[in-house]
DNA sequence: TGAAAGTAGTTGTCATGACAACTTCGGTGG
DNA sequence: CCACCGAAGTTGTCATGACAACTACTTTCA
């Protein structure tokens, strides 16, 4: 005698996703056992529920500790404004914090160099960081800058401290974003275990290319790799605001 | 006696996308059945792996008809440039074409009113139309126009025809982007149903506002959603081309 | 007091089996 | 020649069972 369901677990997640409005970010959902016992379903139907809140970047779920509510930052991208990455973490009330991974120079690649407006093989420290928002990785970065503009940078910077703060406080540099690409895309097993992804599920790649407003050259190249679970990208076009937002 | 198997279901998606790599957009990977007699695995394992590559945006999947590979069409967006949706389509060597679904008047909201630059309650025709790809459903888009700059649209539009053409031969108008705004957002339950989406992953929700070069005022405002694992949207920022692309 | 070990709870992975829903294609009958 | 029907193939959904891997917490022991 096989059981019939009564519920599918596109109607579970659904039901779940309306709890989830309900809640605040880092709280728990129940577990899938408990999900099994609440609408009696297998725990495949239960399970099947959860990973799509997950898909929907809902939820982030992480083994032996549980299902919560993801945090949904905005990052809004357009022309113009170029909030650091902390500054943008911290108006949205949470915590930003840094592990610095690895810092040494190297000899700039063809695409280095052409957005640094350096010759190929001119020296550039490249610095690998990885981000937290409140604790629970968020995102990787990796940037390169002309090793010539920030002379020995590995024994000022803090290893925990934001590198923009760095660079204005000991060279004088105030960062402004002249080129940026954002799309979606699939990270390298890498990248994926520096954030803690199970899968390789899309994320936000962000390339961009900064300069300093006071000397006329471009002082860092960053590619970022920004969790879709955690982020809200936002790319906007234009020069006025636009209407407000539509709900369909 | 339990079988261990020799392969986890992220590998075999790995070795799937290297595979995918020598094939082309729309042919079929192997079914589920399939995998399972070459690799010896279960369904759940073969079954995991395949939906691993959907959620990667590599394959589309098709209930009855099998797994084939996804399209990925650039879908670029920067200040500038305008390309309508047929031109972008046709440029990447594809056949685009339109279903006309609903076409009718309405009074502006507020959202509509500001986006257009109306009084609210001004009336505007609104146009629904899905959009294809070699005849596979990708977006779906809802267009409002005031009806003053566009009279008689439903007698003068050919229904499978480019909405711009229409525009063009008819009331003169060289649609020009003013503003945009592109997101990442899971799609409402009938606009899922529309794009033919099992479940409800996350795809492209593109706002835009169009104007007329000749006269100054908005012609159309826009919400398109884009199938994310046909358009790959990405967003540039800033004056110049930017450097080279860079592997990581 | 502190470290180590153990325990309960949670998600990750996989097997086997079954049926449903849908597409595709070939054959059959008109 | 066309419409209809059926068979085969494919993905979608669900159940039951099992073990692995990891986290968080408690207990034990030095």
């Amino acid at each position: 005698m096989r059981r019939v369901p009564d519920i599918t677990y596109h109607e579970l997640a659904d039901e779940l996703a309306e709890d989830i409005e309900a809640l605040e970010p880092g709280d728990r959902l129940p577990s899938e056992n408990a999900l099994v016992e609440r609408y009696d379903v297998s725990r495949i139907t239960a399970r099947a529920a959860l990973q799509e809140l997950e898909r929907r970047m809902l939820v982030r779920r992480t083994r032996g500790s549980g299902t919560r509510v993801a945090l949904r930052l905005p990052y809004p991208l357009r022309s113009g404004a170029t909030p650091s990455w902390g500054q943008l973490v911290r108006e949205a009330g949470h915590q930003p914090s840094y592990t610095l991974d690895s810092m040494r120079s190297e000899r700039a690649n063809a695409a280095i160099a052409s957005a640094l407006l350096l010759p190929r093989g001119r020296t550039v420290t490249r610095v690998e960081r990885r981000m937290f928002v409140d604790g629970e990785v968020a995102a990787a970065q990796t940037h390169w800058l002309p090793v010539d503009q920030v002379p020995d940078l590995a024994s000022r910077h803090d290893p925990k401290g934001s590198l923009s703060r760095t660079l204005t406080q000991h060279y004088d540099i105030e960062l402004d974003r002249s080129w940026a690409r954002a799309k979606l895309a699939v990270p390298g097993i890498e990248t994926a275990a520096d954030l803690e992804l199970t899968g390789r599920p899309p994320i936000w790649r962000v390339e961009s290319v900064n300069h300093c407003l006071r000397r006329q050259r471009p002082v860092e190249y960053a590619i970022a790799w920004n969790r879709a679970d955690v982020f809200d990208v936002m790319l906007e076009l234009g020069p006025t605001d636009g209407p407000t937002e539509e709900i369909r």
